[in-house]
DNA sequence: TCTTGACTCTCCTCCAACGGGAGGGTGTAT
DNA sequence: ATACACCCTCCCGTTGGAGGAGAGTCAAGA
C-alpha cells in the first residue's frame, strides 16, 4: 500500500486530480486510514488509473467514465459509444481545420492589402422566413423605389405590418450594368391575400454569410467587395440571392447619409 | 435606437451573451436607461459585435477581444497575434487528429479480437533519471537474479537506498531464444562511486508508451503483445530499450504469483 | 527525545463563457 | 383594466481540476 503521493509519481498524475477522482467516485483508494484521511492505494490500482486515462483521451467526460467502469460494459455497447466518439472527434477535427482556414484567410487579406479589413463576416443560420414582396426589372438598384412604395402601399391597405426589417432580394447572378432583378421584401407573421403584384411567400432556411455596411449607400460596393472576397478566401460558395438588409435608413432616402446601416447576406454552403 | 430583444435576433446573439459582453466590457450598449436599466443599441453596433463574433472564431478568448477592441491595434501587432493563433490551431487540429486515431486504434481492436483488451496504454512523459546498474547478458529473463543480488548488495554496502522502483532495460532489439542482453537498474539520487559491476549513469528523458502488469510473472508475454500492437496501430515507433518496472513482486520470488505489478515501458516517438 | 521538513488532510475560491431560473418591474395593445 | 411580451438584477451550475490557507502526520537526523 502506498501513499497519494508515491501514487501520484508512479502515474503521473497529480494528488489534486487523484483527489478529485476520488471524490467523483472513479478511483478510491483501497484504503483510508479513518483518524488522519490519508488515503492508500495499492499497485494493482494504477490497471485502473491506466483506462481512465485511456478512456479520457478518447474524449469520454469524468462522468462517463464513470458509468463505463462500474457497468459491466459489453462489447457492444463499447462499440456503440466508440462510434459516437468518433464521429464527435471527426467533426471537431474539421471544426478546428475551419478555424486554421479563417486564421490563414485573415493573415492572407493583411498580407495582400496591409490593413484589417473594415468588414468582418460572420457565419449566421437563419429559419425559413415568411414575407410579402414585388418582384421587377429596374434599370439601376437606386430605381426600386416605386416597388417599395407598391409593397408598403399594400401592406397598409391590408393592416398589416412588417415583423421585421425589409430587404431587397438581388436575383441576377452576375453584376449587370443596367436591368437588374430584383424583389422588395417584408418580413410578415399574419395571413395575407397576395395580390397581382405583391407576392406571399416563406424564404428557406439558409446559412448566411453576413457583414454590416456603416456608412453611405453609394459605397456599399466595398461591403460587397470585402463579403466576396472572403466567401472565396474560406472555402465557401453562393448558392442563392443575396439579401440587402435595410436597418438604418436615411428618411430622405438620401443615398450619400452617413448613418445608413445595411446588412449584406449571401446564402452560401461550404465548397 | 432598439432594444436588446431586437438587437438579440438581427445578430443572432442571445440576450445572456449581449448581456455578458456588457459585463465585460466588450460591448456597452449607446445608453442605458437610469430608471428601468434597460439597454439601448444602435445598429451600427452590430459591426462592433461582428468584429468580436469574427475574433471569437479565430480563437481569441473574450478578454483578448477585449483588449485588442480597446487598442488600436497596429497590423504588425495583429499579423503577429494571429500567428500565435495558427500554430495554436495547428497544433489543435493536430491533438484532434490523435484522438481519432486513437478511437480508430480502439475499434479496430475490438473489431479484431471481439473483446476490450485487459491492457490499457497511456503515454507519459519521463524527466531524465540517474540510476545504479549492472549490465551483462544472461540466458534467460528469470536468470537475471544473480545480478539483482550483485546490484543491492553493493547498494547496501555503500550506504545507498534506491529512490523509487527497480527495473530492468531491456537491450535487445528483436526477440531472443537465448541470451538475453539486459541492465537491472535501481533508480538513486545520492551520489554514488562506481565500481567494476555497478555503473551510475542518468537515463535521458524520454516519452514512453506504459502498461501494467497484474498477475502472475510468466503471463507478462501477453501486456508485451499488447503494447506493442497498440505502439504500432497509434503510429508510434520505439526508439530506445524497454523498461520492466517492479511495482509489486512475490517476497519468495515467485514467477507465478498473482499479485505480481510490473509496469512495461517502451520509450516511443512519432512515426 | 525533540525538531525539522516533507507529506497529507479538508475546505474554500477561481477559471471561461455563458445558460437557466427566480422574483420583480415595464411597455403597449386590446 | 388587463394580458402578454419584454426587460432587469441576482444567484447557481457547468468541466476538470489548480492554488492556497490552516492544520495535522510521519520519519529521519541531532
Amino acid at each position: 500500500m502506498i501513499r497519494i503521493g508515491d501514487f501520484s509519481k508512479l502515474s503521473r498524475v497529480s494528488v489534486k486530480t487523484l483527489r478529485y477522482y476520488d471524490e467523483m467516485g472513479l478511483l478510491k483508494p483501497v484504503e483510508v486510514d479513518p483518524f488522519t484521511g490519508y488515503r492508500f492505494y495499492l499497485f494493482s490500482q494504477l490497471t485502473v488509473l491506466h483506462r481512465i486515462l485511456a478512456l479520457k483521451e478518447l474524449g469520454f467526460s469524468l462522468e462517463e467514465i464513470g458509468r463505463l467502469l462500474d457497468d459491466g460494459l459489453s462489447v457492444e455497447q463499447m462499440r456503440g459509444m466508440l462510434k459516437l466518439r468518433e464521429t464527435e472527434a471527426r467533426q471537431r477535427v474539421q471544426e478546428e481545420a475551419e478555424r486554421l482556414r479563417r486564421i490563414e484567410a485573415w493573415l492572407g487579406q493583411i498580407e495582400l492589402e496591409d490593413e484589417m479589413s473594415k468588414y468582418d463576416v460572420v457565419i449566421k443560420s437563419m429559419e425559413a422566413l415568411k414575407i410579402a414582396s414585388v418582384r421587377d426589372v429596374v434599370p439601376t438598384p437606386p430605381e426600386q423605389g416605386g416597388l417599395w412604395d407598391e409593397l408598403e402601399g399594400y401592406l397598409t391597405a391590408q393592416h398589416v405590418r412588417p415583423s421585421g426589417a425589409c430587404f431587397t432580394l438581388y436575383h441576377d447572378e452576375d453584376f449587370k450594368e443596367r436591368d437588374w432583378d430584383l424583389e422588395v421584401c417584408e418580413p410578415i407573421t399574419d395571413a395575407l391575400a397576395e395580390s397581382r403584384r405583391v407576392k406571399v411567400r416563406a424564404l428557406p432556411a439558409a446559412t448566411l454569410a453576413c457583414t454590416i455596411h456603416h456608412g453611405p449607400f453609394v459605397t456599399i460596393g466595398e461591403a460587397y467587395n470585402a463579403l466576396g472576397k472572403w466567401i472565396e478566401a474560406n472555402g465557401y460558395r453562393i448558392i442563392g440571392p443575396c439579401r440587402e438588409v435595410y436597418l438604418e435608413i436615411a428618411k430622405n432616402g438620401s443615398q450619400t447619409d452617413p448613418d445608413t446601416v445595411t446588412e449584406i447576406q449571401f446564402p452560401v454552403e461550404k465548397a
